[in-house]
DNA sequence: CCTGAGCGGAGGCGGCATCTCCGCTTCGTG
DNA sequence: CACGAAGCGGAGATGCCGCCTCCGCTCAGG
């Protein structure tokens, strides 16, 4: 199928034919339709969605992105390194306390704002062994991260490594209950999560957003209702 | 469509016209089943599957009950009902601060046990007036849960009458994700959780279940990959 | 100006969930 | 026991939806 392998033509031909500008131009708006659209309503959403949230046909989708595990693929690649490299990161940070509260704040504000991305780690219907393999990477960074907060007796000893992607991920549903609403609820409890990870406190950390009102909640149940019967 | 309010007959006929023998206990079979069905694989079984576990035709299945939503609603009258119960049960117990962890422990358990419980509460695709009345109830029942925690003195003085659907909600996920290879797993942060939530403590209660092994977490991933594909 | 890369979007295709229909079975009553 | 009505099963009608293709037209750019 590559436009140049066919004949045993003139040279080297695997370089990328570099496309017509209108095309580039095309392909990065697609691009950006994808973000916005698997970010906000998550991998179930249609390639037709993202093509009319880009302004173009369907078609033009499907000719740069054969199929949408790769356009999936290709959003989320750098977001997933970034979780990683955000890892690595923090292991320098002076204080060991700060630094694993710092990544599990960045490890849930990630996923709480991108309902793809939260989809595609947790239950891995498309790039499976991408995010295997990052998990991987991850694994030692985020041990050595926990044992040192541990070391300073800041943390629990209880608290395990395998605790901070499910705590990340549950903090994010909860987001994506609020989600509509109050899109930061997750950060109310994630303060009150790290208050339960202390070894030992004197009083408490202030919360740093509100609770919802019972009417949010409210409006919550009928937006979620809503949503799901439009979307499908 | 009642067989007997037709021709203007005898008597009164509202009574339920009391069902064949056999025709009874398979309602009672679907029933079953529906239970088992929708609150393993959620609200998005089909009646198909309902009437596959019950061992009955779809015929049999849809003469009995409309729709679908009929037959939810039918089902977890009960379940919500006893939400509320168990919130006014509570109220009573002596110790304020244990009558809203044994609370917030049953929610949890409830929705974590039943990922059909789960939508339903959460997100409202079919009983909405249902749940909603069911909230309304509850709302004063743990605002008192809470308020009573807090004059003892044991319960943080941010903590909201709100937070309490919403972290139940929260740790079900959890054990959503972990679901198959540690169910329980939700116990262990509902302790961390339990923690953070006192107004102060010195040391920390130990977590009442293990956290997972890095084996566990990507076993979770692998079958849920699995799940949805079959599933859908 | 002219050529082919690129475009749009209708529509083919396959799959799936809901619900119906009708010939056969079973209950239970006279 | 016999027979009418209640009940049953499950194939399939119906409608919907997501993925992807195809072909006639457009327009970038040498």
């Amino acid at each position: 199928m590559t436009s140049c392998a066919e004949g045993g033509a003139v040279g080297d031909c695997r370089g990328e034919r570099p496309l017509r500008r209108d095309a580039e131009r095309n392909r990065q708006r697609i691009l950006r339709a994808a973000a916005e659209v698997f970010t906000q309503r998550g991998l179930d959403a249609t390639l037709d969605d993202v093509a009319r949230q880009a302004g173009v046909g369907v078609g033009t989708v499907y000719r740069r992105f054969p199929d949408k595990e790769t356009l999936v693929g290709e959003l989320f690649q750098d977001r997933i390194d970034a979780m990683v490299a955000v890892a690595e990161q923090a292991c320098a940070a002076p204080d060991p306390w700060q630094a694993l509260v710092s990544y599990l704040e960045y490890a849930t504000a990630s996923m709480a704002g991108d309902l793809g991305l939260r989809q595609l780690m947790m239950f891995a219907t498309y790039g499976r062994d991408r995010v295997a393999y990052a998990r991987e990477q991850m694994r030692p960074v985020v041990s050595k991260l926990v044992e040192r907060a541990q070391a300073t007796g800041a943390l629990r000893a209880d608290f395990s490594a395998t605790d901070v992607p499910l705590i990340a991920f549950m903090l994010a549903s909860a987001g994506e209950y609020a989600g509509p609403v109050q899109p930061d609820i997750w950060q109310r409890y994630l303060g009150l999560v790290i208050d339960g990870m202390r070894a030992s406190r004197d009083g408490v950390s202030e919360l740093p957003v509100p609770a919802l009102s019972p009417e949010e909640i409210e409006e919550s149940m009928r937006a979620h209702g809503q949503r799901s019967s439009a979307r499908r």
